[in-house]
DNA sequence: GCAAATGTCGCCGTTTGA
DNA sequence: CGGATCAAACGGCGACAT
């Protein structure tokens, strides 16, 4: 088993969609690139000589970007930006639209390679893992670069790698260095390495909890370490306050988890423009019915049936609502779940245009086995049509 | 009129059944 | 017997993450 002290990585892809997209278009390195929207917005690529990459500049309607290389963050665009702002700080920049089946690919690639060293691997995503390295033979740098390499052999790819006693530490260590980063950190080096960085490094502390914190004078995580416990616990609670405390003083004892279930399948769409729920009805009920018909089809490739039924509305003023119905019975039929949506869509208030419809199938359970048929399950009646306010 | 898409988790209030 | 109570399921929603 498992005695003393845990040795676990956090692999990072380094800009990965971005570097993925270099590797198809080589002539793009050294320029900032951002990939960013919606693949039905972007001008096809040509395949003559010259290829038109569009710019930035060139971008019309929304969209936020997704990842930009470092030459692009060194004009300071970063993930989560709108297009549209990013088009002012670098209206050069070269445009890629998302294209996840290669990203998937990558991913696949780079796991595999990993796993072929360190089987122990906790899936975080399309672009990094954690993995525990605790009952593997040889010292930690070695098989750190062990696994840097075979990932850069295998997909041509950099990565960023942190390796400390838990998932917590790993997590943060790994941005240390970027990219093609390694940072090896041992518990006895908190003090100096991670109490000057903000809270906001931690991993579930986001900016609410950040916000918060800043108001009680509490800006690194050396800050939170030596706060009041009295203090947390006021403002916090109870729970949330331990959890500050242990996180602040590098404690984490979670497993790396190396299976697991997904608890939901949904599919939202940001429209063109905003729609009103009125005059825009057909246009809406449109995507409504091709949203659920796509939560239908996931389902079935996964191999799963739902049966909680919900929507997500985002209004023009970024205001988001959800609501959801739990059926007698798992479904992954289209027109049951249609149906049970749009119970759902009668108790919201349609009185304002929207920007966002989605749909989304909970409290999962195996389904069946997708089969080559199309023998549909017959509808259902919802259970329940509580509702509050 | 900037702010995507997909997913997980935790907290809290309500409902329901015992 | 009616009220108090408790747990589980459900529903809403916010926070957070990639």
């Amino acid at each position: 088993m498992n005695k003393g002290t845990r040795r676990i990585a956090h692999l990072d892809m380094d800009a990965f969609y971005a570097s993925v997209e270099l590797l198809r278009y080589p002539e793009l390195r050294g320029m900032p690139l951002v990939i960013a929207g919606r693949r039905d917005q972007h001008p096809v690529v040509s395949a003559d000589g010259v290829r038109p990459f569009s710019r930035l500049r060139d971008y019309v309607g929304r969209g936020v970007v997704t990842t930009a290389t470092y030459e692009a963050r060194a004009l300071g665009v970063h993930s989560g930006m709108g297009v549209m702002t990013a088009a002012r700080l670098a209206p050069e920049a070269i445009l890629l639209p998302v294209n996840f089946d290669a990203y998937r690919h990558y991913s696949r690639l780079f796991k595999a390679a990993v796993a072929a060293i360190a089987p122990e691997i906790e899936d975080r995503g399309i672009d990094e893992i954690y993995i525990d390295l605790s009952d593997l033979p040889g010292d930690t740098p070695t098989l750190a670069r062990q696994i840097k390499d075979a990932v850069r052999a295998t997909t041509g790819l950099s990565c960023s790698m942190g390796v400390s006693p838990n998932k917590l530490l790993s997590k943060i260590a790994s941005d240390l260095e970027k990219p093609d980063g390694l940072t090896i950190l041992a518990l006895s080096e908190l003090a100096e390495r991670i109490w000057p960085l903000p809270v906001r490094k931690i991993n579930g502390i986001g900016p609410k909890a950040a916000e918060r914190l800043s108001g009680l004078g509490i800006d690194t995580i050396g800050d939170l370490a030596r706060a009041e416990p009295a203090l947390l616990q006021d403002h916090f609670g109870r729970g949330y306050a331990a959890w500050l405390r242990e996180v602040a003083h590098g404690i984490d004892e979670r497993p790396v988890v190396t299976q697991s279930e997904p608890k939901s399948v949904s599919r939202e769409t940001t429209f063109d423009r905003d729609l009103h729920p009125r005059r825009d009805r057909a246009t809406l009920s449109e995507h409504f019915t091709l949203l659920c018909a796509k939560v239908a089809e996931d389902l079935r490739r996964k191999g799963y049936r739902g049966r909680t039924i919900g929507i997500k509305l985002r209004y023009e003023d970024f205001r988001t609502v959800t609501r959801d119905v739990t059926l007698q019975s798992a479904t992954d039929d289209p027109r049951t779940i249609r149906r049970a949506a749009g119970e759902c869509l009668r108790r919201v208030s349609l009185d304002r245009r929207l920007r966002l419809l989605g749909v989304r199938a909970s409290a999962l359970s195996p389904g069946g086995t997708p089969p080559a048929s199309g023998v549909l399950a017959q509808g259902e009646l919802p259970l329940t049509t509580a509702s509050r306010g």
